[in-house]
Parts: structure tokens; sequence; C-alpha cells
DNA sequence: AATAAATTTTAGCAAAGTCTTAAAAAAGAC
DNA sequence: GTCTTTTTTAAGACTTTGCTAAAATTTATT
């Protein structure tokens, strides 16, 4: 069964909707995430009902069948693995590679991208931090806490990003705050929840609430 | 101005057909190259004209366009390099990229081209011993001919193939004759146009004409 | 040059894929 | 229980690409 494009990111779109809110993804989730309208949507909720990619029931949202989780996955596996690629051999930066993984992940080829995987030695986290899953669909999980929910004292290193966008993503460049720094909270202010740190143990740098909530740490033991 | 995948195939096709019969492609041609009814090609042309990426006039053929050629030599520059990519570095074999570039090579971002044939390092010859153009679109030339040109006694190396089916190219693995293989003429026989040759320096082989007409030599002073 | 054969174009139509607006229906909020 | 929001339905449009059959044109043959 041919699946467009067009349909492979509405899986994703439902895959990453479902499993952030926890239930189904609405009608009006997709259709923002896609960004057409809502009856659009419906319609092709419906196609992709009848191909059984999702369970669908009128008014009550979509989820994906075991079938439709399997190629978002797999989608989302092949965007990661050649975001990797892109940053670690092509020399992007982290912001750059968004849109360009956006069009490789949807080159079919089973091999190229098992092959793919081993060239770059199996990464487990893309340049963002985020889980690259297994060929069989399986994330790795990591403890991971945001920076806001350190108290002062705790320390961790940056392994993720919550936030994408490219402005924060180029924020974190100019504070020389990549995958990897280590940080250190040095004290927290109620006022703004703004919060100094020191970076790799070497200078402190205070950091805005927004910030601090957009950016995964990874606790370690001092 | 948007170029869609199917139009991009007829420009390569356009491209390669004008080329190798150094006049305007016809539609007949390009419809068996494409796959497709004659009509079809027939409203397709005339699409590609509105566009300026070719010139057409009815029942003389077509060709392209400076602007419809950069296109259609940078999509073969695409195709070459995401090849010498999956040969190189993920181990496919000659025979297995084609279908894969096919697809890659639709993939629009003009600096990820740039970038990874700085990773690959410059080639200017694919897996087949094609051509690579550069950014500008200039093909590199190479003196070379044909294995069935090449008199008695004459040496030289396999560096390319004119023929590009699976069939060849894994014939061709069977006997061992990769791109740099060392070759020597030792005998031609009349009859069926077969040729006796010593591969690299070590054992003869009988090759068929069919074979012969297919392999492409750089000739090498003895 | 006239005729036959081959090629190419035109005309008309079709199907997939995706989207839209406007109105109706259902669900959720107060 | 009414009001608001969300979702669906209905009807259709548009793009892209393709097809067949018949007409027009070019090329080849006698």
């Amino acid at each position: 069964m041919e699946i467009s494009h067009t349909e492979e990111n509405y899986l994703k779109a439902i895959f990453k909707i479902s499993e952030r809110k926890g239930k189904p993804a609405s009608t009006n989730a997709i259709s923002k995430a896609m960004e057409t309208s809502a009856a659009s949507v419906t319609d092709m909720v419906k196609r992709l009902s009848e191909k059984e990619l999702i369970h669908y029931e009128r008014y009550r949202g979509a989820t994906l069948t075991e079938n439709g989780a399997r190629i978002a996955t797999h989608l989302i596996r092949k965007h990661r693995l050649w975001e990797v690629f892109l940053v670690n051999n092509l020399h992007f930066s982290w912001d750059e590679v968004h849109e360009i993984a956006e069009q490789l992940e949807h080159i079919k080829s089973p091999q190229l991208v098992e092959r793919l995987d081993e060239f770059l030695g199996n990464p487990k986290f893309d340049p963002h931090g985020d889980p690259i899953p297994d060929a069989d669909g399986n994330f790795t999980f990591r403890k991971q806490a945001l920076l806001s929910d350190l108290g002062e004292g705790e320390t961790g290193a940056v392994v993720g990003v919550q936030d994408h966008t490219t402005a924060f993503l180029q924020y974190l460049d100019r504070m020389q705050l990549v995958l990897g720094t280590r940080i250190e909270v040095l004290e927290r202010f109620e006022y703004d929840e703004s919060v100094k740190v020191k970076i790799s143990g070497e200078r402190e740098q205070l950091l805005s609430k927004k910030v601090s909530q957009n950016l995964f740490i990874q606790r370690e033991a001092v």
C-alpha cells in the first residue's frame, strides 16, 4: 500500500500530538500542526483510517494503529539519523538541519536507513538530544529534568532541548551551551524565576525562566 | 518557480537524449525514456516550454534552455554525488545505488550538495565512472575508448561502463572487473568479435563482443 | 511527386491527491 | 440547559499527471 509524503506527515503529527497529550490527537490539534483546515484533516483521517494506519471515531480524535505507529517511529528514526549525519559529517549547525531532514526522512529504502545507522555508529540521540528509536521502534529512555527543576547546588549536563526553534538554538550557541556542557545551579531567584548557573565550571551566567524551562539536564552526582 | 519531481525527471531525460543524439529530443524518445505515452510527453513539453526550461517547437523536439540545462546538470551532480556516498561510505555495491540516488537527487538544499561534495572529497567520477559535473555544471572530460576499440597488445584501465544495467554490473563484479582494473588485449577474434584479455596482469579471460562494447577503457602507455 | 508509414499533436476525458467554504451536527463549558 | 467551540458533512475545486482516439504533420518509399 502506497503512503504519500503528506500522509506520512500526518502520521508523524498524530504520533507527536497523542504522545505529548497522552490521549487521541484532536482534529483541531492536527490541523494546527499541519497548517491546514479542520475539514481537510477530517478528510485525511478518514483515508488513514481506511488504510488502517489510525484508529478514528467521529468526534473522538485519532490514535495510531500498530502499523501506523511503526511507520511514524520509522520516520522519526530516519529524520533523526539524517540530522546526526548533517551535523556530524556535513558540519551543519543544529538549527539548520530540520528542514533538510524533513525531506530526507521520506526517502524509501530500508537498507539505506540501516546502513546509515551503522555508518553513524548507531547513535542513540540526535543533535538536539532527542532519542533515536531503534529499528524496532524502541526509544532509549533517559532520566532528565528541566533546568528549572534543579535546586541550588545541583549539577548536571545539558542533554537536550524542549524548544526546537531556531531562535532558541541560536541563543544557546551564543551562550556556548551545547549538548554535554556541564552546569551547576548557583542561585535561584524567586522573583522572576531566573537562575544563576556556572557553565563548564568556568563562567557564571544568569539564565531566564524561559531558557531554564526549555533546557533538559541530566543530574550528576556531585 | 516550483518544479515537480516529474518535471525534473523529464528535464534529465531530455538532457541525456539530446546529448546522446546531438540533436533535439524527440517526443517518442522522451516517451520511451519516461515510460509514458507520446501524448503525455507533448503535454509536459508544453508546460516545460512555458516555464522556459526547454525550447520546443511542434514536431521539432525539445532542447534545454540555459536554465533547464542548469537544473538538469545539477540533478545529475546530485545523483552522482549521492551514488559516491552510498558506495564509499555506506558500502552499497554499484548495482544497488541507482534507485536510491534517484530519490536523493530530488532533495532541495543548495548547501547540502556542496557540503556533501566536500565531505566526499570533491570526487570527479561516480562509482560507474561517469563524470560528476561541478557546481557550475562543467563535466570533467576524459579520453576513453570502448574495449572493443582497442587493438591487440594495447593496455588500459577500466574507467567506466556504457551499459548501467544491474545484469551487466553484476557480471563485471563476478569477473572482478572493477573501476581501475588493468586490462591488456591479448587477442581479438574476428569471428564473433570476442576478445581475449589479461586482467590485472594475472589471469586471462575471454570477453564477448557485448561486454567489450560496454566497457570504457583509458589507454595506457605500455 | 504521390502515397504509405511513422511520428506528433489535439481534444476530450479521468483519476489521485489535497484542499476549501459554508452549513449542520455533536460535544464541552458555564 | 443554553451557549460556545469543535468537528463533520456536503459540494466542489484545483493541480498534476496520465490516457485513448482521431487528426495533423513529417518522413520514408516507391
